[in-house]
DNA sequence: TATATTTGCATAGTATTACGAGGTATCCTG
DNA sequence: CAGGATACCTCGTAATACTATGCAAATATA
C-alpha cells in the first residue's frame, strides 16, 4: 500500500540523516539507496530530496561537495556534521517517542 | 522531548479515527483522551484538532452530532462511518507499513 | 547509428496541514 | 464575583511533499 504523502513530512530528514551518517552520499544514490533498503517502499521524488538536501546543508548538519569521476562526470556527495550527529540522535529519540505514542492510540493493550 | 509539527502532519486522521471507532466523542473528550492514552504525549490544539475533524466528517468519515447536556450546554459528538471504519482500517495498515519502512532505514539490522 | 533509458542535479508552483492567536459562551469553585 | 475549566470555532502563517519542468551526460538497446 502507498502512503500519503503527509505521512513523510518531518520523517524525511531523519530518514537522511540516517543515511548520510554512514557514508558521504549524493542525492540520486540516496533516492536508490531508500528504495533498496526500504525494499522498494519509498520512491523519493527529486523534488523531495533536493530541497531537503538543501535545507539540512543551510542548517549546517550536512555539507556538500562537488566530486569529479574519472569519466569526468559531477556528484555532489553529501558529508554529515558533527551537528548533523546530533541532530539525527536527537531525531531518531524523537521519532521513537512519537511512534510509541502513536501506536499507544492506535493499538492500546488497555484502555 | 517534543516532536515537531511536521512529524503529527498525515497520522492525526488515523488516530482521531482510532479513538471514535471506540466510541463517539467529542471534540474536547478527544484532546484529554489523547493526552491521556499516550501519557501526556499528545497535546492537540484546537487549530488542529477542529479543522481535522471538519474535514474528517466532510470526506463523509465521521458525522458530527450536536447533543445537548440536562445543563443546557450543547457538544457535537462525532460518530464513525462504515466509509470511517475502511478508512480506518486503511490507514493503521498504511501506518504500519511506513513505520516499518522508516525503522528499516533508521535501524537497519543488515546493511 | 539512432533512440530510449538511466543517471544526476535543480527549481517554481501547488496543495495540504499543524499551529498560534483570537473570538464566543457556559459551568463550577473558592 | 473572579478565575479556571469546559466547549466550540476560524483566520493567517509556516513548513514541506510532490508535480512538472528543465538541463545535461552517460549508457543501453534497437
Amino acid at each position: 500500500m502507498r502512503y500519503g504523502r503527509e505521512l513523510l513530512k518531518g520523517s524525511t530528514e531523519p530518514l537522511l540523516l540516517s543515511l548520510i551518517t554512514r557514508q558521504p552520499m549524493y542525492g540520486y544514490q540516496i533516492i536508490k539507496e531508500l528504495e533498496r533498503r526500504s525494499k522498494g517502499y519509498f520512491t523519493f521524488r527529486e523534488g523531495t530530496l533536493y530541497p531537503a538536501l538543501h535545507r539540512l546543508e543551510e542548517r549546517g548538519l550536512i555539507i556538500g561537495r562537488w566530486e569529479r569521476l574519472a569519466t569526468g562526470q559531477e556528484r555532489r556527495y553529501y558529508h554529515i556534521t558533527e551537528q548533523g550527529q546530533h541532530a539525527l540522535e536527537e531525531k531518531v529519540t524523537e521519532w521513537r517517542g512519537f511512534s510509541r505514542a502513536v501506536n499507544s492510540i492506535m493499538q492500546p493493550e488497555s484502555l
